[in-house]
DNA sequence: ATAAACTTTCCACTAACAGGAAGGTAAAGG
DNA sequence: CCTTTACCTTCCTGTTAGTGGAAAGTTTAT
């Protein structure tokens, strides 16, 4: 099938199903007449899996080890949970990151009155020597 | 002084200092003699200023507006509550979409054992045709 | 036959810098 | 005074994961 009936059906675009095909993550046939590309039902579920895994934030080459693996039947499933709990370990970090922002972020909207007056205690801290 | 100890001085690198200049940030005067960058002490406030809102996740773009705010002194504070209100909302949803990710992520991982036989449940989610 | 819809490649752009090369300048030591 | 070292300059490239658009070829529908 060509790259739109591919795109649909992989719920990507046709852009980034190009750049896959760019960057070697899912490389279609390629017919020799029109030099479309030709995608198999099986790069379609490629196209799938990948679109699944990146909407779990894995990376683009973190996907291409999630596709070796899917694609080796000699795999161990070990890997595999290796990798998914490493991505859970960088997502805790990132929300401690923010939970942190947030609570900063709120006691400086707490502390400004938000009126027309000049003074703002946001601007303030932020240009404070105080961290 | 010079652009090493104003970068020093605001926490910042050398070339986080020099990109700033470049894109209009923060222009410090030049020397005309050596072509050096001349940093005064309100430009080292103004880039503690933008480490500071860097940290608290504010883009460049919005840094460049907060410096304006900061700098017009007939500003309202409600238009920097306002900007702040609207970063807090903007971590509340990756908040929330970190949370679901993170769910599901450990639900994937609690269904797989992890051992080394090929049968992985987080391979065959990903592969799934329901989402 | 012609127009609409689809495809191709190629180039530029995004955010916010970091790394490195080549070359000029300044401060310190001998 | 000279040399070494540390610092400064500009310029170019690379990063992530694509998106947007232009120009041109192809296929499908009318």
């Amino acid at each position: 099938m060509k790259i739109g009936q591919a795109a649909a059906l992989s719920g990507l675009s046709v852009k980034t199903v190009r750049y896959y095909a760019e960057i070697g993550l899912v490389v279609p046939h390629a017919d020799s007449q029109t030099g479309y590309r030709d995608y198999s039902i099986e790069d379609v579920s490629k196209l799938q899996f990948i679109g699944k895994a990146r909407r779990f934030d894995f990376s683009i080459d973190e996907c291409r080890e999630l596709l070796s693996l899917y694609q080796d039947k000699t795999r161990s499933s070990s890997e595999v949970k290796a990798l998914t709990l490493e991505k859970m370990k960088e997502i805790d970090g990132k929300l401690e990151e923010l939970n942190i922002l947030k609570t900063q972020l709120s006691e400086l909207v707490d502390s400004c009155n938000g009126d027309s007056r000049p003074d703002c205690p946001i601007l303030d801290a932020l240009s404070g020597h105080n961290d």
